[in-house]
DNA sequence: AAATCGTGGTAAATCGCTTTACCAATCTTT
DNA sequence: AAAGATTGGTAAAGCGATTTACCACGATTT
């Protein structure tokens, strides 16, 4: 590969001029002809700038990384998506972390966290370990942006409207008139579970019994056997609020599997679209959440200044209702 | 961040001699009271060495590039999950690009493509422009690995069994009885479309009737107006091989709009799974690609020397053939 | 006593690019 | 004609890690 030096001993001229010439350094003072030249044995040679050599003399790498605990999810690849968009923007490459697919921690991955290869991480970290060595890695070396929950790495926390998603959510069953509704809540303990929960209880009033709230990882697997032992333990639910589309898919397995049908029997409403919601059995009601602006912003915060960082943003966007066909007004009573 | 020389200092040795420790070479001799000074003031300091410099002086970056033209697919979510697993297995970092989000020539991407950043290119191109700058950035200059089709990058190919996987469907579809197959193709051109349509007409036989045929793009509004047009076309189609799980989707979506019931009326077939398909409002019969396997084998061949990369690869795996409730007898003839 | 050997290291070049400081000509000004 | 300004460049020092070649010194051998 052609480098500055094999350009400047063909063009007759010093290594500093060619890289002057083709970063277009304003300061500088050549002769036209001398310009042209450069540029043509550069162009000649099919010269691309080597960018590890550059990373090296500036310290920076315009790289940023995006570590999610569980890329399969449709809520965290729209929200990579986002990231990525706004990544592209600003010319900056997106080096791609899955934190469930083994030890992060010991991959090449947090070496170049940890070793000056990547300008910035984002870190989606519901179940990653706060002891993982990427974390380690991360800590104080590289500016740092959680997205939804805190684990205490610094850094700024990005929060979505998780208050009035989960508010709009359970209002939207209690304007259908259900009254004992069901709260199938993420991992306990993340700071968007404790936020919907929230907005949960806000809605419920007096009727926010802590025996009506399960949790359940964002899986469809799980999401199902936690909904089988909470309608198991409240038959008397007649809505249902989930946290996660993905878990909400498992609990429409497990109504199925108890003989409810959704919406007569169960009505139930998810935070977070997912493509092909709409082509469900039945057709899910959700909140949509603004994923894709959660990680434009999570881009854009990281590449800003380290000490500029705010501490935390909340996501201006409001959820957005959508209605589908898995609430009903209750047909049980 | 500390470096080679600083630990070098407060130990009192030179730079040549921590690296040395540190990297365990074999061939050095040094006194243990030596070595375990240089060790624990590395520790003290928490070393890390610069992945960048590591990178300049070794001329490998152990990243590699993996772009796809649209992440949003769920099948090159499952692509990428393989070749993500394997990535983690060999220490590589796993840099991620889409081609269908913007320019993915003029990016930073692109620049590490063409600029020694990455050590190789996976690429999954079906709707790339073989003039984007991206392929421009890789000719020739790293090893470059092309999944499913062949835009002339050189570089090696990797194929599914894409034969067997449609003659598999259509098999399928001809066993429960059914006579006129409709075809709906990907993009035409594809490598992978021309193998699927092999594997359909070696099934069809004399039934192969090229008005059967339609071609989509992976996505399901695409899938739904293109079944439209042949459903109305042939109305006497019966049953359907979809070669994207997406566009299967939408083919779903076009044969209720038009008042089919699926499968009464028109059984449908796909290849790929996807999570979920049998949560939809007809669970989806499918055919199951090795995709993740492919993913896998991308990885591994990228990463072997570029001399050595075989010119085309075909998964061994055998499609598998997944049975939900979209396909049944003809129900009219 | 001279030659040899093993021990425990070090000096310096290199990867490719950037940037600061400096300089030799040539041209203008007074 | 001497001083100053402008034009058109260059030399060299890094960025941080690796690696080859070499070396000083004490111990052993001849």
């Amino acid at each position: 590969m052609a480098t500055l030096a094999e350009i400047a001993h063909r063009a007759g001229v010093s290594s500093a001029l060619v890289s002057r010439v083709i970063n277009n350094d304003g300061t500088l003072r050549v002769s036209r002809k001398t310009r042209e030249n450069i540029l043509k044995v550069a162009h000649e040679l099919n010269y691309a700038p080597n960018v590890v050599a550059k990373s090296l003399r500036s310290s920076k790498s315009d790289t940023i990384a995006f570590v999610v605990h569980d890329a399969a999810n449709p809520v965290y690849g729209e929200i990579l998506r986002g990231a990525q968009a706004e990544a592209e923007r600003r010319n900056k490459a997106i080096l791609l972390g899955d934190s469930a697919a083994g030890n992060v921690g010991n991959s090449r991955l947090a070496q170049m966290i940890g070793g000056c290869g990547v300008d910035g991480l984002i870190l989606q970290a519901a179940g990653i370990q706060a002891d993982n060595l990427i974390i380690k890695a991360a800590h104080q070396k590289v500016p740092v942006v959680q997205l939804q929950t805190d684990i205490g790495l610094g850094g700024s926390l990005i929060q979505l409207p998780d208050i009035p998603a989960a508010e709009m959510a359970t209002r939207h069953l209690r304007e259908l008139g259900h009254r004992t509704i069901g709260c199938l809540a993420t991992s306990e303990g993340l700071t968007f579970t404790e936020g919907r929960m929230q907005g949960w209880r806000n809605e419920m009033g007096a009727a926010a019994d802590p025996s009506l709230v399960a949790h359940a990882a964002p899986f469809a697997a799980e999401g199902a056997s936690v909904t089988r032992e909470l309608l198991l333990r409240r038959p008397d639910i007649t809505g249902l609020v989930c946290f996660n589309v993905v878990a909400a898919i498992g609990a429409m397995r497990a109504a199925n599997a108890l003989g409810l049908d959704v919406p007569q029997d169960l009505s139930i409403v998810s935070i977070h679209d997912m493509k092909f919601a709409g082509d469900l059995k039945v057709p899910l009601t959700v909140v949509r959440m603004p994923l894709a602006e959660m990680g434009r912003v999570a881009t854009k915060t990281v590449c800003i200044e380290a000490s500029e960082i705010p501490a935390r943003i909340t996501i201006g966007t409001a959820p957005e209702f959508v209605q589908r066909q898995s609430t009903a007004v209750p047909g049980r009573v």
